[in-house]
DNA sequence: GCGGATCAC
DNA sequence: TATGGTGATCCGC
């Protein structure tokens, strides 16, 4: 295929998308085409490059189906019976509006950047940013020049060469973070954190308390946290999570900003509003809106009728509540047994060898048992993310009869989702566990049965969070979430209860929210070019359609004799060795230790060994091997080459 | 139940 | 000179 110079290739489209998700987000610097054009110049023949293009390229194929898709719907239909129709539901959904609480979005201004001025006053004025290869937090100066967070360092550094670049000190932010959450905490004590820096309470039941006005009582807020943390705070003041959010950008940094408590001037403050703005529609739903016409929250009634007739991919009622400025009030505090999946992932530079990558699994195993083991998880479920250096993201899972938990059954189950994968070359693995069972949730188990129905029926109901004022039951809940308190140990992480979802504004409860699904499987390559893995498995494991066909050849040609088993319906083809072997995914495991540590021991001592296919014991050969292998140098593989798709 | 995709922080 | 980590949700199989 011809390879148009990439020189002048690049679309407004991917020049936008290379600028990252948060340009748009604050302090827009005034030259952000040039910006942009400093970043695609940098970012132009990477490997991370050639990923986004693809990506924009498949977005691009994707809004011509639906473009596609609405001519055929609207064709023939009298549209303004059907905007008729859609003003009718607006009026239902207008009579949901519930404007008696009072919420309040607060938000850190450039949080890490500021906790590490508290350390060294002397960069005050000065451009710097926080993070490692890509930034966490810019500086107000830095952002002048265009440096945002998400984006890696060296581009920064040319587009603000005086950046300062600086560490991470999580410590540090920690504390900070814990001493702000404590100082809302008094305002409500049912605050909603979003993140170590932001979160959301709910001052009804305060102001009435002490007969202040949302303004005031705000100001204090903000003032307390200034006076008693030298960081200051941007906050909005609406009647839902979702305008109150919107509200705290409007003034930032250290401002605030009130919305009036009126349906019509709500539904004014949407109407020009960037749809980008609202929660939950990112870069991607930002141009599939935009492709029919939907750049504000106010086009989304101009489109009333092309959204109601691509109801399915758009998401109508979603879009017509955000319109009309409507989202949940509900500000509750987040609750242990909300967590769905607990993980670790880490990435590094390509690595193709499989003891490199193996190493990798460990590593993150290790860390994954810590953390469960801290945090009192135990799960069902692992699931085994890689990356490949082509940047392409795979997922690969196994759900099991019994709980995991523990590093050797992490790794193991890990590499057993790896290996059918193998030639490949990756720049990140991870592993995450689902279906969880909280093994810290015993002692409360008895008051849990106790509230669970009332809890229920509160949700189910959809009840108007007025009754948030005074009450006894609250106390009882609050007991619980002390508990909970005491598990969230400052740990590497400390996000643990900090991750509420706020998406989950919009959901409320009826609402199908996902607004713009993507199209049936866009083909994903799975990346492992070795066929082997064609022997049949056991039911369910993976024997995902390839784009190739059913490769029977590879793995099935080499198909030396090796053990005589019997029964086909479990044979496995080694990675390392290539050869069949009949029997199960232990075996296969404690084959590939041999394998490996045979390898290891050859090239380290450039001796040959000969093989013993029948391996002895199970445990103590495999951790002996490993063991091993750590200590040995081994010359590094060359690096197979893992073959993008065409 | 699995895998991809999108999103937020 | 090399583009993060954690968690959630939704959809289509």
């Amino acid at each position: 295929m011809d390879h148009p110079v990439a020189s002048s290739q690049l679309t407004d489209s991917l020049v936008k998308r290379l600028a990252g998700p948060s340009t748009g987000k604050a302090g827009l610097a005034k030259d952000q085409t040039e910006i942009n054009r400093i970043i695609a110049e940098a970012s132009k023949g990477s490997k991370f490059y050639e990923n986004e293009k693809k990506k924009d390229k498949d977005l691009t194929e994707r809004i011509a189906r639906i473009l596609k898709l609405r001519d055929e719907a609207i064709e023939g239909v009298d549209l303004a019976k059907i905007e008729h129709h859609v003003d009718k539901l607006i009026v239902d959904l207008e009579s949901e509006r519930d404007l008696s609480q009072v919420i309040v979005h607060f938000d850190m201004d450039a949080f890490f950047a500021n906790v590490e001025l508290l350390h060294d006053p002397t960069l005050k004025g000065k451009p710097f940013s926080v993070g490692g290869g890509v930034i966490s937090t810019a500086s107000y100066e830095a952002r002048k020049y265009g440096v945002r967070s998400g984006m890696p360092s060296f581009i920064a550094k040319k587009l603000c060469p005086e950046l300062i670049l600086l560490r991470s000190h999580y410590e540090w932010y920690n504390e900070e973070s814990n001493k702000v959450f404590t100082i809302l905490r008094r305002y409500d004590p049912r605050l909603s954190a979003a993140g170590c820096d932001e979160g959301y309470l709910n001052i009804t039941p305060y102001l009435r308390k002490h007969n202040l006005a949302p303004d005031e009582c705000v100001e204090e807020i903000r003032r307390t946290v200034h006076a008693e943390t030298s960081l200051t705070v941007s906050a909005g003041i609406a009647p839902n999570m979702m305008l109150a959010k919107i509200c705290s950008d409007k003034n930032k940094p250290n401002g605030q900003f009130h919305l009036a408590f009126d349906s019509k001037t709500i539904v004014e403050f949407m109407g020009d509003l960037s749809i980008r703005k609202v929660p939950g529609i990112g870069r991607v739903n930002e141009r599939l809106l935009e492709s029919v016409g939907v750049k504000t929250c106010g086009d989304v009634y101009t489109h009333r009728a092309v959204l109601y007739l691509m109801d399915k991919q758009f998401g109508l009622r979603f879009l017509l509540r955000t319109y009309l400025g409507i989202a949940s009030n509900e500000v509750k505090p987040y609750e242990r047994n909300e967590r769905k999946s607990i993980g670790a992932e880490r990435t590094f530079s390509p690595l193709s060898s499989t003891k490199d990558m193996l190493d990798k699994l460990e590593e993150v195993a290790a860390e994954l048992e810590s953390d469960m083991e801290s945090s009192g998880w135990t799960g069902r479920t692992v699931t085994l993310k890689f990356k490949l250096d082509t940047f392409q993201i795979f997922t690969r899972a196994k759900s099991l009869n019994h709980w995991v938990n523990k590093k050797e059954e992490l790794f193991a189950v890990g590499k057993e989702l790896l290996f059918p994968e193998l030639p490949i070359s990756i720049r990140l693995i991870g592993l995450r566990v689902t279906k969880l069972k909280d093994l810290k949730a015993s002692t409360s188990e008895g008051i849990k049965r106790f509230f669970g129905p009332a809890q229920q029926a509160a949700s189910g109901g959809k009840r108007k969070a007025s009754d948030v004022d005074d009450d006894d039951e609250d106390a009882s809940i609050d007991q619980e979430e002390q508990e909970n308190d005491d598990d969230v140990m400052p740990g590497f992480h400390e996000q643990d209860e900090a991750d509420i979802d706020p998406s989950q504004h919009d959901v409320d409860d009826d609402e199908g929210l996902q607004i713009i699904p993507p199209p049936a499987n866009t083909r994903k390559r799975p990346p492992n070019s070795v066929p082997d893995k064609s022997i049949s498995h056991p039911p369910t494991l993976r024997s995902r359609s390839k784009s190739a066909g059913p490769s029977r050849s590879h793995g099935a040609a080499i198909a030396g004799p090796s053990a005589t088993s019997s029964t086909p319906s479990e044979t496995h083809t080694c990675p390392v060795c290539n050869e069949v072997l009949s029997t199960n995914n232990t075996g296969l495991n404690e084959h590939i230790d041999y394998c490996l540590s045979r390898d290891a021991i050859q090239q380290a001592q450039g001796t040959s060994t000969k093989v013993n296919k029948t391996l002895s014991s199970g445990d103590t050969t495999k951790e002996y091997a490993m063991n091993g292998l750590k200590r040995l140098k081994l010359r590094p593989d060359a690096p197979a080459k893992s073959k993008r798709k065409g």
